[in-house]
DNA sequence: AATGAATGAGGGTTCATTCAT
DNA sequence: GATGAATGAACCCTCATTCAT
């Protein structure tokens, strides 16, 4: 009995034991994101997660699993939560693409799950099979949904027809754009910070419905596009 | 006697001492945005060039020179010659824009180029000094010269008014995302190249005129924006 | 259980870590005085050490560092230990002086130390900032040790007022050349072994004293000196 | 005629090209004895030369010949002049043993040829070879000639009996020690600059033919002495 | 003979990974 | 499981040497 109860009290051990993989994923997206995958050294992980170098190995095989882990760790499949969102939206889909933007910025792209796009961009090319996971998991969940809101305001007669396929990449730009700036450029080279990445984003869900034209040069200028 | 002229004017060593530092550039160029700047092993820089380890060496004192020549050699000032271009165009605003984006992916971005944005904001982090002066050479002429292009339409009543320093981004925005794109799952994953970059910023240019909002809705929804 | 307390005090791989600088030192000191500094391999010291490479710079963070960690090892604060004995000698100076060459042979110019020595007179103009070094805490507190004997003989009448400055030089001399010798050509070339180490030092000793010249000539040569 | 005059006046490429060897070896010399051999380039010989890196090893093929050449070169056999010298000498010989220090100074001591000797001392174990062309062409001939000398003093009563082998190191020692330290600490150390090389010599002459006894303690002493 | 571009073996150093404790 | 000392393959870079011109 006092036996359970100080292995109940003071499970430090115990628990550790259970949190380690968690603790040494937070610590190696940290670093990950922080240096690019090449120049995290997988000491540094440990130190941060507060084992030892040896530990770290036992919970990943070698520096790309763990990389790999990383990634499908921070991967969170959000998108039947936002499809739910979607479908119970009530307001008109202008108003629904600066929510989703302004959401999105909220949810991920103020977080470090920003940098895993950054990172996983970075390293695409050096990890074929992660960026199939990445394409199948993120991606292709993320057009269907981006489809779906153009889809909602094309057939409502909010949006004029358009390339479909094209349009999305038009809102995902945004967004992509400024995971990428904030880890680079926006990390290091202070003139960057000119950036605020809301205001950014509210005036973009603004272009995006509005275009940059004035209202009565809007008509005429249409014609030329091909879309 | 002519033909002798000729032959004693280039001598074949010397023609490849004048030569090899393009040629190394071009090696490192292609496998940097390649594999990226770690994964990048310089003897195969060199042998990709068709010469030894050593002579590299011989031409760039590190792997980091090589970096950087490469990163200075692929953004040459084109900046005078756009400006140029901005000053002596006669047509609206709105076809310059149109023109900027066209042009600008015909230059750089469909050109190994835009591998180097891409690597330069994977390593900016691990480069500052070199993101230093990135951020001095091709953001801000960058940034000046959008700027420019976004102040003549207002001037001459084309666009509305507008945050100026956000919407600046707001044509950077594609290209970045298209260079990041491009060089990233564009490279690997097969169902990603579904992105025309040509459609793409065709429809981008018209959507950052007009937006997407159907042109008899476009007027009322303009007053939420805080822009 | 008193064995297994032993046992647990000094399992087999924290001795080795503990022990392991003292076996590199004493690799390098070996190699450096065998083969000059430039002339020795990392990995050879590693491998004389009973380790790898990579062992030896988990304790020497370069092989400059170990040179110095060489030369700092071998030149232990003697001189305390000297200074005592010298304070309380009772002799009279000319047998200190003796003792002292004899002493000094018995501790250093015998032992590998002595190598470090033509070491440093080697490779001083290439590690200045270690010549340094050397200069403050190994020359000077001999100069001072030697410069007090010297005063001591002086005072006490036993010697000749001299010029102190110089005549350090003179004591340092033979050790000095004792070690350069048996260091270069002792060590290769055969006909150089004529020179017996302990009868030099003895003879120099007498030397020293009392010059070579036949007694009854001693007072009249003396007159032409600068000293 | 007018082109004998031509070719007699401007044969510089003629000249030169003869005296090519002289200038690798003179520029050698410096570079062995300011930075040791192994941190000597050979490029760097070449460019203080004033040639390139081929034409040096069109002269010698390899860096090794080349250092041996250059050790050879200054090894020049002065001895001869030197026991003719000796032949006539009609001083005492206490001056004659003070002559021949002051000499060495001047046409040695002083020269860059000391620093050949203090290279020689640094690279014998790596050029056994060279140290045992050393061996005969400078060290016997030199303890030949300091044998005579102190025999002439033995023969003549100037000097006592003595160990002869071990006391021609005392009169080599000064010379040895005094190369020694001024291609070593001398040339980085500031406070090394102590020694006067002359007034040392000066006094070491004194000390060698009276030691620093004071005369009337002189005589007492000398029992101790094996020698 | 002279040049200097080119070579490539070899050395110092790093760091992911292993394994005895 | 946890540790951290040890490993060694692999990398960047140097520089003596070669050789086409």
């Amino acid at each position: 009995m006092i036996g359970k109860i100080f292995s109940n009290n003071c499970p430090r051990r115990e628990r550790r034991k259970e949190a380690r993989p968690g603790e040494l994923l937070a610590a190696a997206l940290e670093l990950f994101v922080e240096k690019g995958y090449a120049a995290t050294r997988s000491e540094e992980v440990a130190r941060r997660a507060g084992v030892s170098k040896g530990t770290l190995f036992l919970y990943f095989a070698t520096k790309e699993e763990l990389f790999k882990a990383v990634v499908r760790e921070n991967i969170a499949g959000r998108f039947a939560e936002w499809n739910t969102e979607f479908e119970t939206f009530e307001g008109s889909t202008p108003e629904m693409l600066r929510y989703a933007l302004v959401m999105w910025w909220e949810r991920i792209g103020k977080t470090p799950a920003a940098g895993i796009t950054k990172l996983m961009m970075s390293e695409a090319v050096n990890f074929p099979e992660l960026a199939a996971f990445y394409q199948q998991e993120v991606i292709e969940p993320g057009h269907e949904l981006i489809r779906r809101i153009l889809q909602r305001g094309v057939d409502r007669g909010e949006f004029r027809p358009m390339d479909m396929e094209h349009a999305i990449f038009a809102v995902l730009a945004p967004m992509i754009f400024l995971m990428s700036w904030k880890h680079s450029f926006g990390a290091c080279v202070s003139s960057a910070t000119l950036l605020d990445p809301e205001r950014y984003l509210e005036q973009q869900a603004q272009i995006l419905l509005h275009g940059l034209c004035s209202p009565d040069t809007a008509g005429k200028a249409t014609s030329q596009g091909k879309t």
